[in-house]
DNA sequence: CAATAATTTGACCAACTGGTCAAAGGCAGG
DNA sequence: CCTGCCTTTGACCAGTTGGTCAAATTATTG
C-alpha cells in the first residue's frame, strides 16, 4: 500500500484530505462526522475507511500536513536581510496564507482554540525553538539600533493575530466591510502599523 | 416561570450557563454534548433539561448574554475625547476581557469560525452599524490632523485580533512565553503599537 | 402538619455515531 | 475471456446523542 499509490488512490486520497479540511475546519474534530466527509469527499463511508484507517486518522493526516506549511514563513525569514524590509515580508506572507489558505488557518485555529491536544509538543517543540531564535535576530536588530525597542514575541503574536483575523474571522470582517475586498486594505493597514512601530 | 425565579432556579440557572460556557467554549456547539454540561453544572441530564428546554436553547442564551458584554466597550468610545487615549482605553478594556473572560472570548471565536450561523444578523445589524458610527468618529479625528492617516475599520480589525488573541490562543502564547504573564508585556505592546501608529 | 407546587431522577427511546465485514463490482495483464 | 487484485458497497453493530416521561422526592405555604 505504501510502495506505490495508484492514480485511483492519490484521486480519492487528495479528495478525502480536501474534504477533510473542509469540514474539520469548519466544525472541528468532535462536531465532525464521518458522513460528512464522506458526502464532501464524494465517496460512501465505508469507502472511506477503505482509505483511511479512522476518523482521526484523517484528521492528524491534515494536520501534519498543516504543520509543515505553518512554520514555513517565518524560516524565512532573514537575520542578514533589513530588519523592516524582513519583518514586512514575514507579514506578507502570512496574510497571502489567510487569503489562500483561509481553510488551513481555521483548522489551526480550532485546534488551538480546543487546547492544541494534539499538537502541544509541536507548540513547546519546533514552534517555540523557531520563535526563539527569531526573536534573538530581532533583539539583536534592536540592540544595532535597527529598529525601535519591541518585544519580539509580542511582536510575532501581533503578525500572527492580525493575518489570521482575516482567515478566521472572515464572516465577520465581510459582515462589517461589505463589498469591499478585505485584504487590500489589510495589506496596507498591516504595512502602516508595523513601520511605525519599528522604524526608528 | 419568567415571573418570579426561586433561589434554587436561580442558582441552577447560573450553574448552567457556567457550565456550559466551559463547555461550549471549549469544544464549540456541535462538539460539547448535553451530559458534559451536566456533568460540569452538578446535574444530572433530565434535570437539566428542566431548566433549559434544549441543548439548544443553552447555547443561544449564551450567546445572548455574550453579545450584550462584547459590543459595549465600542460603546463607550467618546468622539469628544484625546483620540489616541480614547483608543488605548478601548484597547485596554479589550484586553482586560480576554484577561478576565477567556471562554467568552472563545465562545465567540468559535461561532465566528463555524460561519456564525446564529448571530449573522447581529453582525451585519448591530455590530456594523456600530463600527460604521465609530470609524466615522476616527475618520473625524484623521481629517482634523489629530492622528495620523488610518483605515479606521483595519484598525478596529487589528485590536480586536491582538487582544482576542491572547484569550483565543492561550494554549500557543504561553508555549511560548512560558511563566511569563502574557498580559503585562501585551498591555505595553499594545500601547507601543497604538501610538506608533496613531501620534502624529 | 397537610396539601400543593417545585424539583429531581431512573428508565427509556429514536436517531446518529464511528467502525466492521463479507460480498460484489471493476479492471489490468495473460 | 479468464484470473487475480484493487475498489466499492449494503447490511450491520455497539456506543453515544439529544430528548421524553411518569414517578419519586423535596420545598413551600396555608
Amino acid at each position: 500500500m505504501a510502495k506505490t499509490d495508484t492514480r485511483i488512490q492519490k484521486k480519492n486520497q487528495a479528495a478525502i484530505m480536501d474534504a477533510g479540511l473542509a469540514v474539520f475546519s469548519q466544525f472541528g474534530f468532535r462536531g465532525s462526522t464521518l458522513d460528512q466527509v464522506a458526502e464532501a469527499a464524494g465517496l460512501s463511508k465505508p469507502n472511506l475507511l477503505y482509505y483511511f484507517r479512522s476518523k482521526d486518522a484523517i484528521y492528524t493526516a491534515l494536520l501534519a500536513k498543516l504543520l509543515e506549511n505553518w512554520l514555513e514563513p517565518l524560516r524565512e525569514i532573514n537575520a542578514e536581510g533589513d530588519p523592516v524590509q524582513e519583518l514586512l515580508g514575514y507579514a506578507n506572507r502570512k496574510l497571502d496564507m489567510s487569503q489562500h489558505y483561509p481553510r488551513e488557518s481555521r483548522l489551526f485555529a480550532n485546534e488551538i482554540i480546543q487546547g492544541a491536544p494534539r499538537i502541544a509538543d509541536v507548540l513547546q517543540g519546533e514552534l517555540r525553538g523557531l520563535v526563539d531564535e527569531i526573536s534573538q535576530v530581532i533583539n539583536d536588530w534592536v540592540a544595532a539600533g535597527r529598529i525601535k525597542s519591541v518585544d519580539p514575541r509580542h511582536l510575532i503574536f501581533s503578525i500572527w493575530a492580525l493575518t489570521q483575523h482575516y482567515a478566521d474571522f472572515d464572516v465577520q470582517v465581510r459582515a462589517i466591510l461589505g463589498d469591499v475586498d478585505p485584504f487590500d486594505g489589510a495589506q496596507a493597514y498591516l504595512e502602516a502599523m508595523l513601520r511605525g512601530l519599528l522604524e526608528v
